[in-house]
DNA sequence: GCAATAACGCAGTGATCAATGCCATAATGG
DNA sequence: CCATTATGGCATTGATCACTGCGTTATTGC
């Protein structure tokens, strides 16, 4: 967050080589450390070490504890989901909601979010929901090249992922699936 | 987070007193630091620093960053907004979805929040909303007084104040009064 | 295979942080 | 007004952090 900008994460490298491997030993010390209920500060060195890495490694690569959290937020958030198919809107926002609450709900996903969201700045924040704005943009579309009337992706938006999150983050709150299935109910009335 | 406890925060003393000078003070300094653009740390001895403390008194005082941060939201997010009495159900959410919407805006909310959360865990996190559920449940119980239905609390906090959170948190969208009116307009149909 | 390049490991440095013991000062209660 | 308690200031200490040259190892392109 502070430095100008990693080289670029060479991302040229084979899915096995010595790179991918450092960054995969990363990501996972830092959502360990951070669903550890040890109070450990998560900075720099302490990842690098439960990683078996160098801190110097850790420091080009990502520069800070920002942007290391925002892009293992990327990756943890990213595809986690499939967009279900049911045949129906209802069918699908139902599923749809009921497995992002069910991911929400794994006890090591909010640390990240809120780790994340504190650490990442917009940057963060963004990258634990942009794919699940995508994702539901795409249910909507399916619908829509059914060739029937949905309602907006903000909608949408307002009215199912925020309250997810929202109870998430906020809450100590179960995130049912009777609650989840009352969200969907309420943008797609009958 | 870590620490123990303090002694009990010295609630006791008369407002204007040292104690309530130095709280004031650091709270203040906290709230700065967030909103500077300059990347500073937020660590103890720098806020301490800010607020022409020594940090042996915040270190005692509020023992960690995380503590300290949920004690600044509380303050921050209490008292700031009144509940509205414009003699309708939906004048008051309303008024109230858009005064909460402007105090979200406010440039030096949103950080703390952010690093709220980051730092302060479920405490914290919850110190950022509590009263505004709370106050979301005083204006629908005063309607219910007037002998009308409404709808849940629950209700309206998965549709107002949820949304309203997420986007100021997770977007950059503005959360304009438009936007702020079709929310209440969800849970109040006709 | 063999160069060229990129990523990583190593050791070390200055700066900052968290935490503590001791004393000064302010606030409470009789 | 005085004693008791609590709160804040000061100096210091050990630990940790962010960061940087330099050499080594792996990966890429020819």
């Amino acid at each position: 967050m502070s430095t100008p900008a990693p080289p670029s994460p060479h991302v040229g490298s084979r899915p096995g080589g010595r790179s991918a491997r450092v960054r995969a030993a990363v990501q996972r010390a830092t959502q360990e450390l951070l669903a550890d209920e040890t109070n450990e500060p998560l900075t720099i060195p302490v990842v690098a070490a439960r990683a078996g890495v160098h801190a110097t490694t850790v420091y080009r690569r990502w520069g800070s504890i920002g942007e290391l959290l925002t892009d293992v937020a990327s990756s943890r958030f990213s595809g986690a989901i499939v967009v279900p198919d049911t045949g129906s809107l209802r069918g699908d926002l139902e599923r749809y909601a009921s497995d992002l609450a069910k991911d929400l709900g794994d006890p090591d996903s909010l640390p990240l979010v809120r780790a994340t969201i504190g650490a990442g700045g917009e940057q963060g924040a963004s990258a634990c929901t942009r794919e699940r704005q995508q994702q539901l943009e795409a249910i909507l579309e399916r619908e829509q090249a059914r060739g029937n009337q949905t309602p907006t992706v903000q909608h949408v938006i307002d009215a199912v992922l925020a309250p997810l999150y929202y109870r998430a983050i906020f809450t100590d709150k179960a995130l049912t699936p009777d609650w989840t299935r009352t969200l969907v109910s309420h943008v797609l009335p009958d």
